[in-house]
DNA sequence: GACAAGTACATGAGTTGTCAAGTATTGTGG
DNA sequence: CCACAATACTTGACAACTCATGTACTTGTC
């Protein structure tokens, strides 16, 4: 028997693969992680973070950021930069590309979001669920 | 600028990356898809599903499945066995060293769970989300 | 009843994450 | 001012998933 505990972590569980992989199939050549990578440098002002600050953000870990950022910059959707006070940090920073590719990107989720959600969720839902995140600090 | 859709879909994940850490560091010698798997397993008269339908529940591949499974049965928690009227397929079933990991799986999930939401969720949280749960057919 | 098409599962290769350990740099107490 | 702890990042080894492909079997069609 499932407690309501149980319910609500493999509830979670299955909508975030649910909606993962059809946000992933509209992404235009980026992964899910790099959107979201993206999307957290814009949304910062100086579109900066430092890769520890980027890991903490997004559950991930440093090495996980390090990975994620090679083919990123690789492409120039992100670039890497000296930190100006501390050697052993450093800055990865959005380009100008990486914030037109997010541009389309976010496009592209928005509508296959409102596709996937539009005849199960209800206004009372989103309400719901946009003010959890909010208190959970995202 | 962030729509609702996407911040959805963002705090979806977060949700999800948050609590499937927490729960793995408290599953007994079993990663969250043998849990998720077990579980299902357990869920269905006779406890026992061919691969594939495994697969659609859990939003996973085939081949995911397949190496999912072997570990599991290896461990003795799940059994693989012929499908009596198709030769292509088979079945998984959990065995009853399987249902009492999952029991003891449970109630660590549970309190994990709990505690890990006790402080941000509501009530009106709780109840939207498994009316949400309940709508998209979990 | 033979053969094309479809289904169920397994396997190889690649991706993306983790953890553990290593390097370089910074901060700090005696 | 210097040894030592802490911090920031990288790298190697590993785990778990995917996709593409292969094999075995079944089913529909003529």
């Amino acid at each position: 028997m499932l407690t309501e505990n149980v319910a609500i972590a493999l509830g979670v569980a299955r909508i975030d693969a649910w909606l993962r992989k059809r946000v992933e199939s509209v992404l235009p050549g980026i992964g899910f992680t790099d959107f979201v990578i993206l999307n957290e440098l814009a949304s910062v002002v100086g579109g900066r973070l430092r890769p520890v600050d980027l890991a903490n953000r997004l559950q991930l870990t440093a090495s996980g950021v390090t990975r994620a950022v090679l083919p990123l910059a690789k492409i120039g959707l992100v670039e890497r930069a000296a930190h100006e006070r501390d050697a052993r940090a450093s800055y990865v920073a959005i380009t100008q590309a990486g914030r037109e590719r997010l541009e389309e990107a976010l496009d592209d989720v928005d509508r296959v979001v409102g596709e996937t959600l539009a005849s199960t969720i209800t206004r009372t839902d989103r309400i719901a669920l946009l003010g959890l995140f909010e208190r959970l600090g995202y």
